[in-house]
DNA sequence: ACTATGATTGGAAACGTTTCCAAAAGGTCT
DNA sequence: AGACCTTTTGGAAACGTTTCCAATCATAGT
């Protein structure tokens, strides 16, 4: 592995100028045909790879972009990371990636090495910080941020109101009254927009809120599994649970599973964000989809090559999508409640 | 968002020579506490950020690696890949991602383009092509792989034959004897190897290998799932699969399901690779975990602090787990099968 | 006072490209 | 044969750093 060959070597070696290659390999200008393929045999031979640090210092752009999410071992995040490298790709764009776990100062280091490396601009998930570091960083570079927005700066959105409003609407319909909703500050998303469209749409249902059935957790799995625990033994009333996030409808879950509560014959249980996992479960979960994967791929689309919309600061809001499995049925007792379906506590 | 602010810049404003700025912002050599303040100040009064370009085409490192998966959504590549960035993050190296979806070609093109970033190194999780590719890469970049290896080059990977044997032993000495193996050519590992510490170990344990027991999927789910599922039927008697991928497992537990075929009661289900479902599962399955996230960042170590170990070329092996969930029993008629373990078929 | 020593400082080259510009070469027309 | 295009070519500057080297400066020792 010796010093890589570079442009001057390969005029050197064709006998030409250092323009004239660069012509010839960017085909951009007139060469004639015979240097043409003098300096091609020639770069062959030598095995010459351009230099994207010394185009990039000329050009004064690097071809990149700075992809930061939260954790990319999240399978939202994963997915949505898969859209923003397919549409790098077809850009013929790098993507450099990073993670944050939700800590804004970590965001703002990885924003600063990102800007260091003159980045083409970045997309980001960002954390449950107030969003400072995201309005400075805006001033640098072009940031889009997707599955979850900053007030006036361009974001890639889910309908997250209309997503909640289905389900609720659809186990409302299924006659269930006291519905629970488990929600919390999970890193990705699950602020409290969603707990306000639950609550709306109960209202415009004409179904009374209980506020003692509306709980949040924090951020860990434990957190997450207490207050779904908790929330089982304190209202064997609840019929329906709403889970704000897939580690919260996890937590709900085997919190059911832990009580010997069945799904749905005791509870039915739907969450936010479909995954992987919602259909291997017994009774596989009912979720509302969020398009991820669109997500990243819209983002990179309005980061790269829209910058006139990007500049209009205004959301992209892309549709969510209500997939019915089978952990959502009738309350107990209700006609067209399963036989089975007295409560065994 | 005007231009930048280059060293010169700085070095005009504060009446200083280039040299001394960068002395000042690399903290090398010596400067006056004077001087030094004064190149602070006018530093951040103007917001420099110094040009990682510059640097790096002077320096002649990037600071950069290469991370290839096949799919960055498997969450076995997504653990990997926090890994990496993890021993990354630390070494202050910056990560360029992407997914080759087990294409050769498309592995060949990345590698070109890394090479052209001139990156520092390259991590790769290799696909199921015949690695000319990567023998080719291997000689104008560093490279390790993970996961998976290729002879005589440097990898971090599991030990599979242990896990394999482990699993085996353990569902052998539950008493089964006729044992299933699911395999096939998934992208993320599950090669000829694993296949063969299965026959091994039955051999070993004197329990005589039907081959009709051994079947291999494509790397399709549907492949996995058709595979999965005639073997069920055509082999009522099978006590056990051992599923040699996360999507060959995902198909087992789907087709037994549709199968009403009880897990462990009316067949047993294991599998490689630890996957976050698995837990959620009902009953919970039984796996040998792969150290994913630690082979990333042993990886990554490799890659970046320990050129002469890696240039032995010998594979780092990292031990396996075998994870006893519920999905495993005794076989059913045998003294302490379940009670219900009469096949509904 | 003069030199030796050490700490500071700045100029300039180098890293690998791209591209402007002018020069050279080749051709056509009067 | 000269003037005039057009095509092809190469020199040189610029992009933003780092670092070698020499120069300057102050301080202390004789």
């Amino acid at each position: 592995m010796r010093r890589a060959a570079t442009i001057k070597d390969v005029a050197a070696a064709a006998g030409v100028g250092l323009a004239t290659v660069s012509r010839v390999l960017s085909g951009t200008g007139s060469v004639s045909p015979a240097t043409r393929d003098r300096v091609l045999a020639v770069a062959k031979e030598l095995d010459y790879r351009p230099s994207a640090i010394g185009r990039s210092l000329k050009l004064q752009r690097t071809g990149s972009i700075g992809l930061l999410v939260p954790d990319i071992t999240d399978p939202f995040c994963a997915e949505l990371a898969a859209g923003v490298l397919d549409c790098a790709r077809t850009l013929g764009e790098h993507v450099i990636l990073d993670v944050a776990h939700d800590d804004p100062e970590r965001e703002g280091e990885i924003v600063d090495r990102l800007v260091e490396q003159r980045v083409d601009g970045i997309i980001a998930i960002p954390g449950s910080g107030d969003g400072a570091v995201w309005r400075d960083a805006a001033r640098v570079v072009p940031v889009v941020f997707a599955g979850r927005g900053l007030p006036g700066l361009p974001s890639v959105v889910a309908d997250d109101r209309s997503g909640v409003r289905a389900v609720v609407e659809y186990l409302v319909g299924l006659g269930h009254r006291r519905v629970a909703f488990l929600g919390g500050h999970v890193s990705v998303a699950a602020g409290p927009e969603r707990e306000q469209a639950f609550r709306d749409t109960l209202a415009e249902l004409r179904v009374p809120v209980d506020d003692d059935l509306v709980v949040r957790a924090r951020s860990t799995a434990d957190s997450a599994f207490a207050a779904a625990a908790s929330l089982f033994q304190r209202r064997s009333d609840v019929s329906a649970v709403l889970a704000a996030s897939h580690l919260l409808g996890e937590a709900a879950v085997l919190a059911a599973r832990g009580l010997d509560l069945r799904v749905p014959a005791d509870v039915s249980i739907a969450m936010i964000d479909d995954m992987p996992w919602a259909e291997l479960c017994d009774p596989p979960l009912t979720v509302v989809a969020r398009p991820a994967r669109d997500m990243g791929y819209r983002a990179a689309e309005l980061l790269l090559r829209d910058p006139a919309r990007r500049e209009r600061g205004r959301p992209v809001v892309l549709a969510t999508e209500l997939i019915v499995r089978g952990s959502c049925g009738p309350p107990a007792g209700l006609p067209g409640g399963s036989a089975r379906s007295s409560r065994t506590r």
